[in-house]
RNA sequence: GCCCCCGUAGCUCAGUAGGAUAGAGCACCGGUUUCCUAAACCGGGUGUCGCAGGUUCGAAUCCUGCCGGGGGUACCA
């Protein structure tokens, strides 16, 4: 049984098991065949947490054997213990694993000089590409996120899938997977008409300088706001966009200004964030896609008109019908969704996954998308290894809330993303001062500590909960948040100035071996399974627990005390104690530097 | 109406492919700095895990019903 992704010490722990109990109780073997308790790779499955990170890494119940065994739980797991201890004494690992029995628990240690030296020297020697992997060679992951609109402010409302998709992506990339990140903005669509008509009313050409996000969003509002006196206004509209998809030349124009100075925006507030990606299109891009994708529909036989609309229904009796022209001809939203999504296909053909990192009220929309698409693969009978249905995923999340303020785009009544950041960023200014005024780079350093606390906010609980946004949480720096991870990575650098020599590697790593230290140890021997779970479910947040948890174990030992009530440092006279030390929190300032990359976070070294 | 998600400490949340005494942060009270950054560390918790049943050796976790909150429910995106 060898797997690169597996623990390796599990592994080991699983096999002499179930090695163990095989030759303990040869006859329930035997009715039983080779699963569960007998099979090493099932038993490796189902092997659970101890309550007590002293009682062992990992633990195995064997309660539910009772019956199978004629015997109690306890004397089950006290023989096969013995049994399993015998076996390793007798392999290479003997002083690796240790198999104890505890109640009707099996509980698996790992010695912990071997563990130590090994998790070090991977972190040490690794640097930063501890915890990366070949688990995406030659696969493609495909990740949507931002997406904003043009022609208005970016909000605080894109912050979580902005947010959330920047950290995918670099997970993916951790783990040998080609990544694309798109961006697709809404650059289409009646709002356009809108645009057209409000700004030639009331527009000028030096609206479109400066603030030109702002003066346009006014004239937005502007245009909601008098529409409700005239009624003439969305007719208006209306005639303006179908001339914008037209091609006449002056709404074309407009359009193309009205994009030409969102992107500026958009670019400096990605810019700000540290937010990349690797491709950028437009809801127009698919102008002329649509038209293909609803022939192949027709012709699969899957299209019906209904109600005067063309529309694909779904054998799903709770999903309504996929909309592909309205009653007037026009496109919806949905058509121009399953064009983006065949067109993915044909210019990355055969990704390995492609992530949509939109809001959770859009679920039914996603999945009605992907049904017809799986309808059409089954109509044209695709080839089962050559289809995309499946390989799609809507990575939903919750809702950004703001308490009784209703957040309208429409009624101008929104927080501007780079309000909360400047925000926090002149907080984090003002923390500077009056703990290090000298720091050299305070305006630097006060940005990356203020977007810290702001995506950190975003990425410390899981995906589906919806946020209440409140200022002085978003605002906080103390406790589970990212300037928290930010001070530890900063002193931990602090002490590598302080020791000032090349981090020894050959070092006595008996002298980590007590409590506080040896959780340290482990935290980071889990560092690269957190980052596969955070890959395979979507969630940066388990890599943002990970990192608190380090934090406060490392600070543990950071302020640890002795008899006498006085620190016990990391840099002592004892320059074999000192060099041990050094190594760990060498490691864990790797670690977290890495961490908190993944999750699109700056690392500062002072602070 | 129907479908989906959620309900854990005063607040915000972990813990949910069943496992050992349900954990953190915030807030509150007290302590730690002639000592490597106190944005830190230490101590202080009697929780109807929404309610009621069920399955199991074992349920916050799985099943059923109910209550409460949110979302979706064909010509907006």
């Amino acid at each position: 049984m060898t797997d690169m992704t597996k623990d390796k010490y599990k592994v080991q722990f699983a096999d002499a098991v179930s090695a163990a109990s095989r030759n303990l109780f040869p006859d329930a073997h035997k009715a039983m065949g080779d699963k569960e308790l007998f099979d090493s790779e099932t038993l490796y499955g189902s092997l659970v947490k101890p309550k007590d990170a002293s009682m062992g890494r990992f633990a195995f119940p064997v309660f539910k054997y009772a019956g199978l065994l004629k015997s109690k739980p306890p004397e089950i797991a006290s023989k096969i213990a013995d049994e399993a201890n015998r076996i390793l004494d007798r392999s290479d690992t003997a002083s690796i694993i240790r198999v104890v029995a505890a109640g009707g628990f099996l509980n698996g240690q790992v010695d912990t000089s071997v563990l130590t030296r090994e998790t070090l020297k991977a972190v040490l020697i690794g640097e930063n590409a501890y915890g990366s992997s070949e688990l995406g060679k030659d696969k493609t992951y495909l990740v949507e996120y931002s997406s904003p609109n043009i022609a208005k402010p970016f909000g605080v409302m894109h912050l979580r899938s902005t947010v959330l998709g920047n950290s995918l992506r670099r997970i993916y990339k951790k783990l040998g997977y080609t990544t694309v990140g798109i961006n697709y903005p809404g650059d289409w669509g009646t709002q356009f008409g809108k645009m057209i008509v409000a700004y030639q009313k009331w527009g000028t050409e030096k609206d479109l300088k400066g603030e030109a996000v702002k003066n346009l969003l006014a004239l937005y509002v502007r245009f909601h706001d008098e529409a409700k006196t005239d009624n003439s206004l969305e007719d208006q509209a209306r005639e303006a966009f179908k001339k914008l998809e037209q091609g006449d030349p002056e709404c074309v124009r407009l359009w193309q200004l009205f994009k030409d100075v969102s992107h500026a925006e958009f670019d400096r507030v990605y810019g700000l964030l540290g937010v990349e990606f690797d491709w950028v299109y437009g809801e127009s891009k698919l102008n002329d896609k649509m038209e293909p994708v609803i022939q192949r529909l027709e012709k699969a036989g899957l299209t019906e008109i209904s109600e005067g609309a063309l529309v694909v229904k779904l054998p799903d009796e709770n999903l309504p019908p996929v909309l592909l022209r309205r009653g007037d001809g026009a496109t919806l939203y949905a058509t121009r969704d399953l064009a983006g999504m065949v067109y993915r296909w044909e210019e990355y053909p055969l990704f390995h996954e492609s992530l949509y990192i939109v809001n959770v009220a859009q679920t039914d929309h996603f999945k009605q998308c992907m049904n017809v698409i799986a309808m059409l693969e089954d109509a044209e009978r695709a080839p089962s290894d050559h289809r995309m249905s499946g390989r799609m995923k809507h990575v939903d999340f919750g809702w950004l809330r703001f308490g009784d303020q209703t957040m309208s785009t429409r009624g101008g009544n929104i927080v501007l993303l780079e309000e909360v950041i400047d925000k926090a960023a002149e907080l984090a200014r003002e923390k500077i001062v009056e703990k290090n005024p000298d720091l050299k780079k305070i305006d630097e350093t006060a940005h990356i500590i203020g977007l810290g606390a702001v995506i950190f906010s975003q990425l410390s609980l899981r995906r589906q909960r919806d946020i209440d946004f409140q200022w002085d949480e978003v605002l906080s720096f103390e406790g589970e948040t990212g300037p928290y991870l930010q001070y530890t990575h900063a002193r931990l650098c602090s002490l590598m100035r302080k020791y000032d020599r090349p981090v020894p590697v050959d070092v006595d790593f008996s002298l980590l071996s007590g409590d506080e230290e040896q959780r340290v140890i482990e935290l980071l021997a889990d560092f690269p399974k957190v980052i596969q779970d955070a890959g395979e479910q979507y969630e940066p947040f388990f890599i943002s627990t990970h990192l608190l948890r380090l934090a406060a174990a490392f600070n543990k030992v950071y302020q640890r005390k002795d008899e006498e009530g006085s620190i016990d440092k990391i840099i002592s006279d004892n320059d074999t104690l000192t060099g041990a030390r050094i190594a760990l929190v060498k490691a864990v300032q790797l670690v977290i530097n890495e961490g908190l990359y993944l999750l699109g976070l700056e690392a500062p070294e002072e602070m």
